[in-house]
DNA sequence: GCCATATACAAAATTACATCA
DNA sequence: GGTGATGTAATTTTGTATATG
């Protein structure tokens, strides 16, 4: 059985029983129970579409470019505002008020625990000059969330550790904020470290899930705006989105795969019960008329004009090759034709009748 | 218009580190 | 405290699209 799979961009819901169905634009995949035999009904397989979360937006959204040059100058501008006025700045968006859209999502991927929702970002309502994706209009809408006291205090308490050190790379000199606490490490201090990993912080894993839920990828303003936000370097949210979806693409194909694997399944019982019946079916066949092994197959045809019922007859085939077993075996649940034997049946090929001269 | 080159970006694969049981 | 499994930040490789000369 082939199977073509297109992991594209799709709107998905789940159906009622947990399948995932297409409800949109997603590129099709036909497995190919119908492809596999010519002449079969192709309606009689099955068509699903298999997508990626499109997270309201295209996959590739950048509108505009940016030199090499342009962001160095716009990495070493956010480090020195990262410097300055992170706070500020932490302290004015953790205070937000986040509006929620419905995520078109089939996968949750986002952390089990509960994080402050936030879905007002940079480039969101209250810059919107940059919005993609149609994120106007997000602002307010009754599900909005607010942050908790503890989550406010939790942000700012971080980013004031962040702000008030000098937690980032200028030059050769790298410095690298520890999970949870301000402790800075640099280069310096070790020589032979020559790659120690941040682990982001809940608060700015949050922010970035939820910017994920709004862009899948960024364009260099948005992630520039992004990591001016978090206080980190554009690079590294930039990996962050890289990997995310990267992990996004391997729960779909999880998912995928399970869904696969259950079709392959259903289609294989069905099958084996295909079989069974078609046994079955021979065996009755040749207990209650053995007579009729022996003639040649006839297939009945009504004349249209005459509408007497005319029989072709046929070389009878081996039960392995006929018509019906054929389909049998390749999971078609219709055969194109059924070849009866008709032990009154002459020998005659005629198809039409004249009708009778009295 | 066609071609070569440079640039930017994303996906995929991989590495390496941090955390946890 | 040592160890393997796991999650994930970071790096490398590769392919594609676009701009430019």
């Amino acid at each position: 059985m082939e199977l073509g799979l297109s992991l594209g961009d799709a709107t998905l819901s789940k159906s009622s029983d947990g399948f995932i169905t297409t409800t949109a634009t997603a590129t099709s995949v036909t497995t190919a129970a119908a492809s596999t035999t010519e002449g079969v009904d192709k309606s009689l397989g099955f068509c699903m579409a298999l997508g990626m979360n499109p997270l309201n937006g295209t996959t590739h959204q950048h509108t505009e470019k940016s030199h090499d040059d342009v962001l160095e100058e716009d990495d070493e501008q956010i480090l020195k505002d990262n410097q300055g006025g992170m706070i500020k700045d932490a302290t004015v968006s953790s205070q937000r008020i986040f509006s929620m859209n419905p995520p078109p999502v089939q996968l949750d991927l986002l952390p089990s625990t509960p994080v402050p929702r936030h879905t007002s970002f940079p480039w969101s309502s209250d810059n919107n000059g940059s919005s993609e994706g149609g994120s106007s209009g997000r602002g307010l809408d009754g599900r909005r969330v607010t942050t908790t006291e503890e989550a406010t205090s939790s942000f700012r308490l971080e980013f004031m550790s962040y702000g008030s050190e000098r937690g980032f790379e200028i030059g050769n000199d790298t410095v690298v904020v520890e999970r949870g606490s301000s402790r800075v490490i640099s280069d310096e201090d070790e020589p032979g470290a020559s790659r120690k990993k941040l682990r982001l912080s809940k608060e700015q894993s949050a922010y970035l899930e939820e910017s994920f839920k709004e862009h899948s990828t960024l364009n260099p303003k948005q992630k520039l705006a992004l990591a001016k936000q978090l206080n980190l370097r554009p690079r590294q949210v930039e990996v962050w989105f890289q990997n995310r979806r990267a992990r996004t693409k391997l729960k779909q194909t999880e998912v995928d795969f399970e869904y696969l694997k259950r079709c392959c399944e259903t289609l294989t019982d069905e099958n084996k019960r295909l079989r069974k019946e078609l046994q079955e079916l021979r065996t009755l066949k040749t207990t209650s008329y053995p007579f009729y092994m022996q003639l040649p197959a006839t297939t009945l045809t009504m004349c249209p004009s005459c509408e007497r019922v005319a029989t072709t007859s046929a070389t009878i085939l081996p039960p392995s090759s006929t018509n019906l077993t054929k389909a049998v075996e390749q999971n078609s649940p219709k055969p194109t034709s059924l070849i009866v034997p008709l032990s009154h049946a002459p020998p005659s090929t005629n198809t039409h009748h004249q009708p009778a001269a009295s």
